[in-house]
DNA sequence: CGTGTTATTGACCAACATCAAACTTAGTGG
DNA sequence: CCACTAAGTTTGATGTTGGTCAATAACACG
């Protein structure tokens, strides 16, 4: 780790190790990038749709997410952001934002300029594909989310948000094991699973009666993590992580799915 | 336009220009990237879920979508691919395919080695950002359909489809107005709007009766743009093109959605 | 202790799925 | 040019998931 990356830096650092390998001077590059601090309540938008932010915005405290507002009110959440995550790190390529970006809980964002990031691709190219390829995992989880809101059910869908959470933070190192505490209500999860709030709570109390989850108010911890797993037709590959990255603790458990092929097609 | 770029350089420059600004420098090399020509029946695969190309495909004649199978049988189409797209361009930087490439027409498509795509965009880094640009838009097609899954009704899911279609077949000069033609089969357009294709017939019914469009066989034809565009909410900006490329029998009809907030907040 | 948010419940409803059959259309070969 | 076939479209009857509406209960926080 660059030994004199600050806390926020070393967030980043982390998150883009998780996905890539980054060399020192990588490191030490990220490290010197300019970081804006802004605390944030809850509900409060960090960017909006229409905008043409001049800054990249890497969540560091608190839960943040993306979503879009259709006609009538309808609302959906697009991702699911944690600290070490840019969620609109596109902006530096796409000028106008084609969603928002709003906290779920309180918490606390840094903003890079745009123009330090393009230095940074320019004189590091390897973190600049790590930057790329962050995008990119961004874009498979996108993918992953329009499998599951277009044919799965709401019991699969739930599942599977909880497991594809429980990953990313473990992986980042923000919970302990697979039992991990998440703050969100369920008309958050509702509106990220294309769901009424009304009918996440059925499906909630259906895992909690199987045993696979616990809820206290806010709070949900997973209990017994390959069952989940299976409920929610779980496979991490989409996440692309690195080997080494996937804790332990967490490797099982996802089911095998019967590979379709193997080896390059020209 | 390039001199000596051949007819399916042509089109992956058309592509990326659509989006960005490309140099003249650019063009030429570009128009340089070695191509390997392959043709295909309708309903083959291009690559699959679990390969790890060593090539990206740029798309020249005919369909191509990419797809996810999911337990017990159900499959999602992600994307729709016609002739300058290059659909697994991000197999660039994630090495193994979590979904499926597959042709829906016969076809022809043309193979890039990863290793002089490489080469262009460490000695061209503003096509190399073209290319990250083709596939943060991608990503921002991904988000409209997640939303779209999430929360758009049978009718608008199906009705947007079709105007985004329409916009993107018409900036690449690939049909003349906006009536085109596109020869997808009703099961096509279910898998890729998370319906059945009994529930797309009964809509496709609706819209014909409505006199929104046409249909013979599998050919669709767009009959009041306008009224599509409301019935789909849809709003071309996710789209992120160049002014310039928007064609201007389309640039009406889309709905002024209340924009949020203006302006960049830091 | 009050007040606003979130969770829960129940009755009822609508959109879309399922299943199965019939009908069209576009090719294909004789 | 016609019969044959396979693929795709259309229709109807019926079922299910998840939505809607509205009220109540449980918290959390000042």
């Amino acid at each position: 780790m660059s030994q004199d990356a600050s806390p926020d830096h070393q967030r980043l650092i982390r998150k883009l190790d998780v996905a890539s390998n980054l060399t020192r001077e990588d490191r030490t590059a990220i490290a010197r990038l300019p970081l804006i601090s802004r605390t944030f309540d809850k509900g409060e938008d960090l960017v909006r749709q229409g905008d043409s932010p001049k800054h990249a915005c890497l969540v560091v405290e608190g839960v943040v997410c993306r979503h879009k507002y259709l006609s009538r009110g309808r609302r959906q959440i697009l991702s699911i952001h944690v600290p070490g995550d840019m969620p609109d790190l596109q902006s530096l390529f796409l000028d106008v934002m084609d969603h928002g970006l709003a906290t779920l809980t309180p918490g606390r964002a840094v903003f890079v300029p745009h123009g330090a990031l393009r230095d940074l691709i320019r004189h590091s190219p390897n973190a600049g594909g790590a930057l790329w390829r962050d995008t990119l995992i961004d874009a498979s989880i996108f993918r992953e989310g329009m499998a599951g809101l277009g044919r799965r059910t709401a019991r699969e869908r739930l599942a599977h948000l909880l497991c594809e959470l429980a990953v990313r933070l473990r992986t980042l190192d923000l919970v302990g094991g697979p039992r991990f505490q998440l703050p969100l209500t369920q008309s958050d999860f509702a509106d990220a699973l294309g769901l009424t709030n009304v009918h996440v709570n059925r499906v909630f109390q259906d895992l909690r009666r199987e045993g696979l989850v616990r809820t206290q108010g806010k709070l949900v911890q997973i209990e017994d993590w390959a069952a989940l797993c299976v409920a929610g037709d779980f496979d991490a590959d989409y996440l692309h992580l690195r080997a080494e990255a996937i804790p332990p603790d967490l490797q099982d458990g996802a089911p095998v799915r019967p590979t379709q092929g193997q080896g390059t097609r020209l």
